[in-house]
Formats: structure tokens, sequence, C-alpha cells
DNA sequence: CCTCTCTTTCGACAAACATCGTACAACCGT
DNA sequence: ACGGTTGTACGATGTTTGTCGAAAGAGAGG
């Protein structure tokens, strides 16, 4: 029996996602750049992210995004392929991911915040 | 000396805003609430809100929602008067605050998924 | 001054969360 | 068959979070 079918991966269906998951699932810096990835690049195995991470805390991160909606996972061989759920997340949110992507790019590009952001230790 | 000068209501400024301190702020359905009834009305005492929690928690709500720049709270006498900092929030993240809420509100006005995400527990 | 209302602070508590190391399972080369 | 690679599962740990009750502060109105 092939790993494919031991595992199971369960994804929720597009009408199943649910709003506060997905933000509770994109309001992780680890989690935020994993989405970065796979909007600028279509399909990733999990060891490929520019993340900074024991890989069981991505294994659990990964989880998060997938059960919250946010991604789709795909067992191929030894390596699991990770894609952006973006059609699904346009059906039932329109334009939310991009617009909560764009609005973190905006900030991470925007001069003086993490100077300023970083000085006070919050 | 007043109670407005005693108590200090730390706001952050607009370019402080972290967006995932805003995606967690409103990654709670009591905080999203507050946001929702806010989006309504554009002043509100605290305690006039429809959630249904105990009066410290709903403190508690409020002053995450305060700290990451999603709402402003104002003293008047004996009451505390809120609301959302829309205008900062568009002028950081233009359209974020809007999806976000639009998409809440549309999820929740879908048939249908209320009842099969209440049958699942999740 | 006294009381009532609104809201906060404090302390407590259970649940959830992010993180890691270790062990393990599956697959792919050779 | 063996070793290397990739990723998961499990258990542990410290932190954060949502929740509450009790106590108290501050203002309003009698």
């Amino acid at each position: 029996m092939a790993r494919s079918q031991r595992r199971v991966l369960t994804h929720p269906e597009v009408g199943e996602v649910d709003l506060l998951d997905v933000l509770h699932a994109l309001a992780d810096p680890t989690r935020m750049t994993v989405v970065r990835t796979l909007r600028a690049e279509p399909e990733r195995a999990c060891g490929t992210f520019p993340v900074d991470v024991a890989p069981s805390t991505l294994t659990h991160h990964f989880r998060v995004l997938r059960e919250a909606g946010v991604i789709r996972q795909r067992e191929d061989g030894n390596l699991r392929w990770n894609t952006l759920r973006l059609d699904d997340l346009d059906a039932r949110f329109p334009g939310l991911l991009d617009a909560i992507v764009t609005a973190y790019e905006r900030q991470e590009s925007a001069p003086g915040r993490s100077v300023e952001a970083a000085a006070q230790p919050h």
C-alpha cells in the first residue's frame, strides 16, 4: 500500500473553509512566508521554503495551513508538494488572500517601519 | 486628576500597525463581532456590544483590538467610546479591513455553512 | 456623602500554540 | 538490500490566549 493511500491528508471543502481559521493561519510569520512563497511559485516541496524552523515545526505549520484550507498538499513519491488554494479561496472570499498578502508585502517593504518597530519592543 | 489623564490608553501610530497583529486581532469571533458592530455604527460604548462574555473578558478584547491598531478608545465621563480606525488602517493597508469584514459577513450569511460547521465539531 | 453604573485590574485557570528533539516510516537511488 | 533523503508522529516544554470572578476606581446622580 502506497503512502498516498496510507495517510489521509484531510482538506476542508471550499464551503467548509472558515474565515477566522484562515486569518489565524495567516497571522504567523512563518506561515505567512510559506503563503508568500507559494504565491510566487505555483508548487513547492515542503523542505524548500525559506523559513528557519525545525522540520517538525514546519510540518505543524503546513498542517495548520492545510486544515484552514489555505494550501493543498499532494504526495508524490518521497516529496510532499504544496499549492495555494487560490481558486477555492477566491471563490469563497473574493480578493481576500490577495488583499492580505499585498498588505503584508507593502508593510515589509515600507521604509522605517521595521526600524521603529524593532526599537520599541512592543 | 481626571481619568483621562490617569489612564494612558496607548494606541499604536499608523506606521507602527503590524499586519500580523491585525490578523490575529480579527481572528476571534468576539472581536470580529466588535469590529463588525463598529463598522455599522461609528461610535459605541464598551458595554453596548452584542457579545456574550464577562465584562473583564470584554475589556481584554478591547485592549487587543486597540493595541493592534484596529480601534481607538476615548474616555468621556464614565464611558469609554470605541471607534474603528478605518482611515488609519486604510492608509496603511488599503482595502484590507473591508475585504476581511466583507468576507466574514459573506460567510455568515452563506446558507448551509453554519449548519455543516456546527454539525462537525471541528 | 452615598450609591449606582461602567469599566478596569488582578489573579487564576484551562486550553491552545509554537517550538524542538527523537524516533520512525516511506520512497529512491545505487 | 542498504543507505540517504524527505517528511511525519509523538512527547515535552514554555508561552500565549480566552475566560472568569472578585475587588476596586472613577464618574453621575440623588
